[in-house]
DNA sequence: CTGAAAGCGCTTACAG
DNA sequence: CTGAAAGCGCTTACAG
């Protein structure tokens, strides 16, 4: 119905302007209101110098008054350029994410890019039918955090040829995209050696998708760490499993066969949270039986008390990282692709004791 | 570079599909493949029904073969409808906007259209410019939390003809679009009652904009409530500045002047957590010296501790209405614009004592 | 420096 | 039920 209305209003009387006619101003009319021909509109519209300063006024004054904002459906489409990203995640709801949503939003637009967002919601699945959307969008280049099995996407991905970057998730043996995230094998290496350090005597990696690549290089780090120590360490890792009832239990079992002192180290905040629910549940106080540390930042971290020790993601460097990277494959750069590591900051705070 | 190397692939060689020559298949190429016009490729594409079974059969084995996928752009271009909907809000990184970020790509993606997400971080400028993006890009419809000062943008988008939805953040006098958030004065009402019940003496209200229509309404809703209270309430409005230390000044100050017992009104979970902050610097024991409560409802209230009481803001159900009036307008509803609001739901824990 | 024409990849009336 | 043609609103070589 709308679309009837629109398909009226514009055949063959482009010059009426009446309220209701909803005007469709298009460079073919800025063009005749400057008397100049579409190409010279589009050159102005462009910023290219091959126009005379005469009329580049004409044509601004013409789209001043006639109110034209440019088509950039129509531009996309004869440039092969759409200026758009695309950006594709799990979650928006971690702190993680909305981060990095937040970073690479000011990135991406200060670029003059825009950013259609995703979800994937840990689906590959969906992974794949979000992202084939993307690519038939025909966006510049994609940003992407992979879902557990991301084989299918990346293949699509490829075949596309849309330059993409891999965010925050490695994937091993992926060689043909560029990749930025934290070394978690070093990160939960770095954890480790500190806590062997204050004489703890074991560590619980507790965690929501044990076969993520991610979890699977932070259960290494952890391994490592255990193995070059002096001292005795018992390491574990404990799945979290889909609902707090499962993991308030998995949680109390594991805390009794576990020599003291312990830590307990939630791969991620929401864990956290629900550790120290679990931990008010079970009347486990911390850090005094039990230390806790989670591996990214949340806000609340230093409001609970005790304060939350953290592992801070770097994510504004992250995201630049990961734009500048992508910048440079949509300019045409065909290097080999890059695997980038960076370090996250480890951040004691109480809920992890000196001892 | 890019572009030129896609250009030259292009130039007349349909046939060829080297790996190095990106294949560009489009319907032309499928009609070829399958023998029947691009028209009646299109018929398929779009399942219409005017195509013989034989036919269809044919021209999906020439998509799959050839490997085709649609360019939307192109579609877009020519239905006139892009199936992208612009999402404009302040931030990424509170609460309350991810979590519409999450609740609306659900319904979006679901009805097979894509999100455009900008963000104007408060600023009406950068709100107008990405706005006109979205609008340029021909979105079908935007959905907006409007920043501070939103005249502009609304005029624009009135004068754009993009069906638009006003979320969160009702703006006052304006009948040119629907409306949907919790009736905020009401909300703001309810609580401060709640608090006269609980023989509380006075209640600060911490903003972070004071000019804010949601604002202007909760102050109004907290005085009405004081003046219709059989006991005497007094009520203030603390504004929290830019900066935690000022803040922090700033409430020390309030707290001095306030009759007890007084409740502290967080008008977002940032401020909530300012405030706890604050008072674990000064010192202050809440709910026992100061009761707390935010406007609404982050993830980490119930661990903090004490668990802080909440209006719980109903997000899921504010997305679902939003979105059913954006369709309904996509669609052509040209009905007055509606104004809805929705309650929120006001959840008592140990952060406010029952005296 | 400027204009006329072709074309990006689709959909949409319109004949047949 | 099907095809040929026009056109969505731009940009881009190519002449002049």
């Amino acid at each position: 119905m709308n679309v009837t209305k629109r398909a009226e209003a514009k055949s063959r009387n482009v010059a009426i302007e009446t309220e209701s006619a909803k005007k469709r101003v298009t460079v073919n009319d800025v063009a005749r209101r400057a008397g100049v021909s579409v190409g010279t509109v589009s050159n102005v519209l462009n910023g290219r110098t091959s126009v005379s300063e005469e009329r580049r006024v004409e044509v601004f004054n013409a789209i001043k008054e006639l109110g034209f904002t440019q088509n950039l459906l129509a531009k996309s489409m004869r440039s092969q350029r759409s200026r758009v990203i695309g950006l594709c995640m799990p979650f928006a709801t971690y702190s993680n994410y909305y981060s990095l949503v937040d970073a690479l939003e000011e990135r991406v637009s200060e670029a003059n890019y825009q950013l259609m967002q995703v979800l994937s919601r840990q689906d590959s699945d969906k992974e794949f039918s979000r992202v084939q959307q993307l690519v038939a969008y025909k966006v510049d280049g994609v940003l992407l955090v992979p879902s557990l099995r991301p084989k299918l996407v990346l293949d699509q991905l490829a075949a596309s040829g849309a330059p993409t970057v891999i965010v925050n998730r490695p994937v091993a043996e992926e060689r043909r995209f560029d990749q930025v995230s934290v070394d978690h094998r070093a990160a939960m290496r770095a954890v480790t050696r500190e806590l062997v350090a204050r004489r703890y005597r074991s560590v619980i990696l507790a965690v929501q998708y044990p076969t993520l690549s991610v979890t699977r290089q932070r259960i290494a780090g952890m391994i490592e760490a255990s193995k070059e120590a002096k001292r005795r360490l018992t390491t574990d890792v404990l799945e979290c499993g889909t609902g707090r009832a499962t993991f308030l239990s998995r949680l109390e079992t594991a805390l009794k066969a576990v020599p003291r002192p312990a830590t307990i180290v939630a791969s991620n905040s929401g864990i956290a949270s629900w550790t120290i629910s679990a931990f008010q549940k079970l009347g486990v106080r911390y850090p005094d039986e039990v230390s806790l540390l989670a591996l990214d930042d949340p806000e609340w971290a230093e409001i609970v008390s005790p304060a939350l020790s953290v592992l801070r993601q770097p994510t504004l460097e992250i995201s630049q990282t990961a734009w500048d990277l992508l910048t440079a494959r949509m300019d045409g750069d065909r290097s080999p692709p890059r695997l980038i590591t960076l370090d996250a900051e480890l951040i004691f705070r109480d809920s992890v004791s000196s001892h």
